[in-house]
DNA sequence: TATAAATAGGATAAATTTATCCGAAATAAA
DNA sequence: TTTATTTCGGATAAATTTATCCTATTTATA
């Protein structure tokens, strides 16, 4: 479904916003062996999400990441999966067709299109505060 | 979503059937170039599909490939998907941990069952033989 | 200002997926 | 039985994704 990156990129960004509410900074080094990811590529991912706006770098000593605490209720899931995965996700014909549309439709571009649009609804309704709250109870989990 | 082996496969398939309605049996040549795939790349994942047992392969001069006619309107998309990419587009979690079930779900555990769950009966539910329909009235198409 | 601690980012390596090539085996037909 | 045609399958290559390493840059603090 998602790369690896954008696994571990949501995996982060959820351990990051958990630990935002708290108003702590957290290094790649925590984070990975938090959500048990290697390390500089997560750091690599992070910066991706830095760049994209989506969480905050402190550099410098005592620096780390964060997500400013009234943007964790406003982060959607589809913004962290945008920013690693590009849209394809959304875009791509599920049979591989460079096009594909109703106007010229692979044999299951409707039947994957209720279900693709489903997932969108998903990504788009889903925001970082509600995932971190579940961690934060012990109701979800982030590694194994 | 899927592989490309797994595209490939499912749209080699739906031409096999069309094909196969009218007894006509076709090469990986012929498959490759009206799905718009490698010839060679997708002549494996036709092997793949003969061991399972989805279509038949006749060797030797005047060969190719074929599926029975009596089976293209049983064969489900799943058992072509289960073929090429196996089982964890059902199984696999989606933030990619080793353990995520009820008991230790992932945060968008829930969410993406639903969503998983949709695409499998989808896949369960959709046969070869509509989809080849699909392609033989023009409705739908299998390259470009 | 010097030092230590931390992110940024380029270069590179490993692993996986995708793709190609070629000879072996099978088989219909001459 | 020979030949031409076709699938089978192993070896290899190319491309992409995943992962690591090392240095530069930034910044708090002593």
């Amino acid at each position: 479904m998602f790369s690896k990156a954008c696994e571990y990129g949501i995996r982060a960004s959820i351990f990051i916003a958990k630990n935002s509410f708290e108003g702590k900074l957290v290094s790649p080094k925590e984070i990975s062996e938090e959500i048990n990811s290697p390390k500089a590529f997560t750091a690599k991912i992070l910066q991706a999400l830095v760049r994209n706006d989506l969480i905050k770098s402190v550099k410098g000593a005592h620096g780390g990441f964060v997500i400013d605490k009234d943007a964790i209720a406003t982060i959607k899931l589809t913004q962290i999966v945008e920013a690693i995965d590009g849209d394809k996700i959304y875009s791509g014909c599920g049979l591989g067709l460079e096009i594909c549309d109703e106007n010229h439709p692979c044999p299951v571009h409707d039947k994957f299109k209720v279900i693709r649009d489903e997932l969108k609804h998903m990504l788009e309704t889903t925001n970082l505060e509600e995932l971190a709250l579940g961690i934060k109870s012990g109701a979800s989990f982030l590694k194994i």
